[in-house]
DNA sequence: TAACTGTACTATAATGCATAGTACGCATAA
DNA sequence: TTATGCGTACTATGCATTATAGTACAGTTA
């Protein structure tokens, strides 16, 4: 499903969330679809279970994740994304500082609008075949 | 000069560092220009002089400062900037998730392009964050 | 010399991360 | 019913990071 990188600074259950994250945003996993255990989780990536029950709790709580006890944890719909309206206020200010900083060390106004091209921005939707 | 949440989960010398490099991004902070002593800083900050130090040593590790024992430190100039090559890949990759999770937030690419009209690519302008 | 500067240590306390192990309730299939 | 797998909730331990306090030394400058 993707990989962890124990020599990283951020922690293990961060890494989780964000490759989740990554998944879902770009439609790798569905609304509903059920992932794998807490369990076979951390079977599959040799770590702690408390380690993957952590992360998926964050999940949970930022609205990416529901999980029902006996039966397991589902991806959520877009929509039920919880607090969207504050993390979008931090993505923004995290945008505006990224930008800042990639002009600082040279990065033109050209090859960002070409980042932002490459970002499937323009396509703006998930493909449906799969 | 800028103020530290002590409430944040962001160490506390890594806010010193990240509020520098607001600081010297945005050309409020110019090249060679002296910045506090590192026990000056504590001073105002309220917090260990041992703290900004290790903030001080960063700076310097990312080439954002330069160090002179007995003078004091102060601000490099851009060409300097160390490992630019890649930070700036770091970058594009942060921008690219940045730009995902905003748009699978719902953020049109209308209102992303006028968020990328109010950097500094014409001109720069400092901002609080957390 | 005196007062500054950066820098390098030691030591301590607090916090977070990851681990191990145990246990409980719920859902489903044999 | 029993067995299995699921989420969940604990306790406890080892380790790394963070922030603190204190001391010390070398270079710079008035």
């Amino acid at each position: 499903m993707f990989q962890i990188d124990l020599k990283s600074r951020k922690a293990i259950y961060e890494q989780v969330v964000d490759n989740f994250k990554e998944l879902i945003i770009a439609g790798v996993l569905k609304p509903d679809e059920k992932v794998p255990s807490v369990r076979d989780m951390a079977k599959e990536l040799t770590i702690n279970p408390n380690t993957i029950q952590k992360a998926y709790r964050e999940l949970e709580n930022r609205g990416y994740f529901y999980s029902v006890s006996g039966l397991g944890s589902f991806v959520s719909v877009p929509a039920e994304a919880a607090g969207s309206s504050h993390r979008i206020k931090e993505l923004k200010e995290l945008f505006r500082s990224t930008v800042n900083e990639l002009v600082f060390l040279g990065c033109s106004k050209e090859e960002i609008l070409k980042l932002m091209e490459e970002t499937g921005l323009s396509k703006g939707k998930v493909d449906e075949n799969d």
